[in-house]
DNA sequence: ACCATGTAATAGATTTTATCGATACAAAAT
DNA sequence: ATTTTGTATCGATAAAATCTATTACATGGT
């Protein structure tokens, strides 16, 4: 049993198709095929049911792959731990960003990460919050910027800031004349949110029924960013809900439609997120610091009501 | 890297010298020079100071070396999973045990777990505590047993019964003619003990300890056995103290000497011991079952004062 | 039934790697 | 100084991993 073997079951695993996993691989398709066999026959045992279209793991093959993951996982921590002993942060990571932090934050503190830690080759990817988890996972991600609390076994949270709600209220709305509103003042039915699979919606989703209705399912209107949803708002469509850090760059003759919470504000949780395993804890722990610290200047510290986009489950 | 070479690194690492490891790992010294070179290289660390002798370990080699044994106990998990798929209970397996527990327990289960588990081949070794709790965290016992709470970090325990103790009291002893002792009649000065390193020792001093003495240290007397403690008390040297198993099969003209504790009784608590990466936890489950399958019958079920080995400390 | 297509297994050649035996070299012990 | 003990180096060899080319085997469509 090599690891090297080890990783092309991985890899066959996951694509389900040799050929496709030798390309990943970098190695060819009967690289592939031998090895495999060669690990099996020394293991007694067949990893892979190849009668099965397309290609399907054996139950013990499922035990195996877990293992091998494992196998695999501590030795790729082989280099972190060369890597922190010389105090290097460096190499590839792979971060997710949900769609509603995305445009906001990765400005705040990507020229400065990367001007602070150049050694770090930083890819970043727009994905949703379920593509997030199953990507970090699968190994697919390094860590992920996401609504939390999530509580997903396996992976780890730490939270990155607060960001409070702020009403955008157009004019001869009902709530226009309010200086403050307060949770029990919305109204599902009136309020545009962003389509699904935008975690940003669950927050306000649940804040709506916490505080006032059933949520009769059927919203008015969905769209793909917030700036089409001021649009609409300003269209009369009704009111929508910015996290604070959008309100930071609207025009200035639409800063008069906000309207902020009355304390305790309703707000999101914006976490890191990574594997348990801890792989590249370092650069892990870099990115933390340097987030956290360009946030605590952007996010006034105030007393807010965290809405949990888990708690509709 | 290879998991060969992270074998080869934890040989050299283990012996300080690779004319030896290369002996356990079956290989020439010159593969083991190579092959670590070419870690080190691949690394770009130096594991080993070779000006050193006997050879040691650099600082950033001990976290090498951690993180080796990490892997390769993942790798070695691999077999377990296999094992654990087709119910296979076999391979080698190595067991410590304390001496005072030895003699009277192994003849309990292992004939009965042989016949059960021929498959495994156990090696038994009889060790001190001290000895099996190194043997334990570097891999060298899969499992032991031995006198616990330890509370190692690294250890697992699992409890396989509670041993009372049992006074064995010569004739003209002033406690002679009690027919139940206690704890408070004890005096450090008037016991026969084993020798250091015998854990059961420690139980009885701080058997001694809690219920009466400060204890002056000095015994009067220490030997390497049961069976010449009692011939030393029956030669008017002093009382004795005896785990329950060591009482079954003395003589029966000797058992008048006996007297029990009343309940609750003082009692050490012996424990199966393993790391806690659980390899072959399918062997140690078997051992755990057959060993306290044949001690609920041989130890009548009763009251007992747990008394720590390690409470001294 | 036959063929096209996608995909894995096999065979043989080639390259790479691991290991060995012999020996050189260095440091400590005598 | 010489012997002992132990590691590094060298060239040869055996073992292995990988490649290219090809075959085998399904599956679905015609």
């Amino acid at each position: 049993m090599t690891i090297t073997q080890l990783k092309y079951v991985l890899a066959v695993a996951e694509h389900q198709n040799f050929t496709k996993a030798a390309q990943k691989t970098f190695v060819t398709q009967p690289t592939l095929s031998m090895q495999i066999q060669k690990l099996e026959e020394e293991l007694s045992i067949q990893i892979f049911d190849r009668t099965k279209k397309p290609i399907e793991l054996t139950a013990i093959g499922k035990k195996i792959v877990n293992q091998a993951r494992n196998i695999v996982n501590e030795a790729d921590r082989m280099q972190d731990v060369v890597d922190q002993e010389k105090g290097f942060i460096g190499g590839v990571f792979k971060l997710g960003i949900i769609p509603t932090v995305m445009p906001t934050l990765l400005p705040m503190f990507l020229k400065n990460f990367t001007k602070r830690y150049g050694k770090v080759q930083l890819k970043i990817e727009e994905l949703t919050t379920d593509e997030i988890i199953h990507k970090i996972k699968d190994g697919h991600l390094d860590a992920a910027i996401a609504a939390t609390p999530l509580e997903i076994e396996s992976i780890k949270e730490r939270v990155l800031y607060y960001e409070p709600f702020v009403g955008y209220i157009p004019e001869h709305h009902r709530l226009f004349d309010k200086q403050k509103i307060e949770g029990k003042d919305l109204d599902l039915d009136d309020i545009l949110l962003l389509e699904d699979g935008h975690c940003f919606r669950d927050g306000v989703v649940n804040l709506c029924k916490a505080s006032k209705l059933q949520a009769g399912d059927s919203f008015q209107l969905e769209s793909g960013s917030f700036e089409t949803l001021i649009k609409l708002s300003n269209e009369g469509l009704g009111m929508t809900l910015l996290p604070f850090l959008h309100t930071l760059d609207i025009p200035n003759e639409q800063k008069s439609y906000l309207r902020y919470f009355t304390e305790p504000s309703p707000a999101r949780e914006v976490s890191l997120l990574y594997n348990k395993n801890e792989l590249k804890l370092q650069i892990i722990n870099a990115l933390y610091e340097s987030i956290s610290g360009v946030i605590r200047g952007a996010i006034a510290f105030q007393d807010v009501k965290i809405i949990s986009p888990k708690a509709k489950n």
